[in-house]
DNA sequence: CCAAAACGTGGTAGTGACTACCATTCAGGT
DNA sequence: ACCTGAATGGTAGTCACTACCACGTTTTGG
């Protein structure tokens, strides 16, 4: 999905992003969120530390950039509408998780790294903030993706239903992390649909 | 419900903790956040930047503080079990809501400094990521305050309906800061209830 | 009632995240 | 080949926050 203008410097961008942020995850996991500065980041990384932040506005987006947000929003508003809102939420996560993650044992190199980003977002109160509050804007993203033209008082509606379907969704990610990816993704999903929602979900 | 120990020290000590988060939020609201220095606050309230630290560990504490969250977990700690666990924690926000707010028209002049900070907490970015992560830490306060001594399962299915019924709170809370406190947040809370999870709501 | 302990307050000097502002180098299109 | 623009690096500065220490006042215990 992310285009490869495959011009060389493009190129180059996304592999400097990609290599400063492996450094990144790697060090604060060793080491610590806080007891590592961008500049040694930088250094593992062979660049400077204005680098660092050329590419990464913050020391949160180091661990938070991705783009597994868009991909959920873009799920939903594509999803048929008619049925109620927690299940289309709902369903459409479960797809984007199996399609990330996988529906069985093994895990991707790509999984492994964003567990271990998930991680560090989780115990890392500055990064867990951030996390939650990007949830919140994926959260108005969504609502204003399906707005059907309703007036305030759907948009109202609407909000409430899918903070509430993407606190659920937080809920497994957490319990998705804590048992180091082992349980499949897109079933703890569902059961925590099940806990919140009762019988309106997958 | 904050005891007075009536002692001069601390009477003193929370005198001085109101003092300075008056002059913050009204600075904070007045310049903006980012661009008002915790120095600032602290030649505004007529103490030194050290003080206004000792009283509040971080600039988003200036606005955050409050013990709101405390009565909400001891509230629902106190609900009656047996019923589903979304209605008893609704109920027991409709009441925390009644009671802080007022359900009438009428606003107290505590209820109007709760809204400015609920306004700074919805549009600062930093803020509104830290007020998140409170509310998570309230929903991890709930769980463990409601225990019942189940199994991981179903302690799962308890931070998920928790996070949920938070995530509703949260649209109300915003919905009713939108409206400059004019419409009653108990019904807003009821409202948002019903558009998350349908039947199972007061 | 008077000491000693505890607390609230202020100063100084630091660390670390982040931000201008500017110079240099090199890929891309014409 | 030339010029535009992007990517990187350096310097200096602001601001949140943290020790570490000193001084005065309130509280406490004998």
């Amino acid at each position: 999905m992310p285009e490869q203008p495959s011009t060389l410097r493009a190129r180059r961008r996304t592999e400097t992003q990609r290599l400063i942020q492996a450094h990144a995850v790697r060090l604060f996991t060793e080491r610590g969120y806080d007891a590592t500065a961008v500049t040694d980041v930088a250094e593992a990384a062979g660049v400077s530390p204005m680098t660092v932040y050329r590419h990464f506005p913050t020391k949160e987006d180091l661990v938070l950039a991705g783009q597994e947000a868009r991909l959920v929003a873009e799920r939903i508003a594509a999803s048929p509408a008619g049925r109620p809102l927690v299940r289309r939420i709902g369903l459409a996560l479960v797809e984007a998780a199996t399609e990330s993650t996988g529906s069985g044992e093994g895990l991707t190199a790509d999984g492994r790294f964003l567990l271990a980003r998930l991680r560090l977002m989780i115990t890392t109160p500055a990064l867990r903030a951030r996390h939650l509050d990007n949830q919140y804007a994926l959260q108005q993203a969504i609502v204003t993706a399906l707005d059907d033209g309703g007036d305030g008082h759907d948009a109202f509606r609407a909000q409430a239903a899918t903070g509430a379907c993407l606190a659920a969704l937080h809920t497994a990610l957490v319990r998705w992390a804590e048992d180091d990816g082992r349980t499949a993704l897109p079933g703890l999903i569902t059961e925590a649909f099940a806990a919140a929602f009762g019988g309106q979900a997958p």
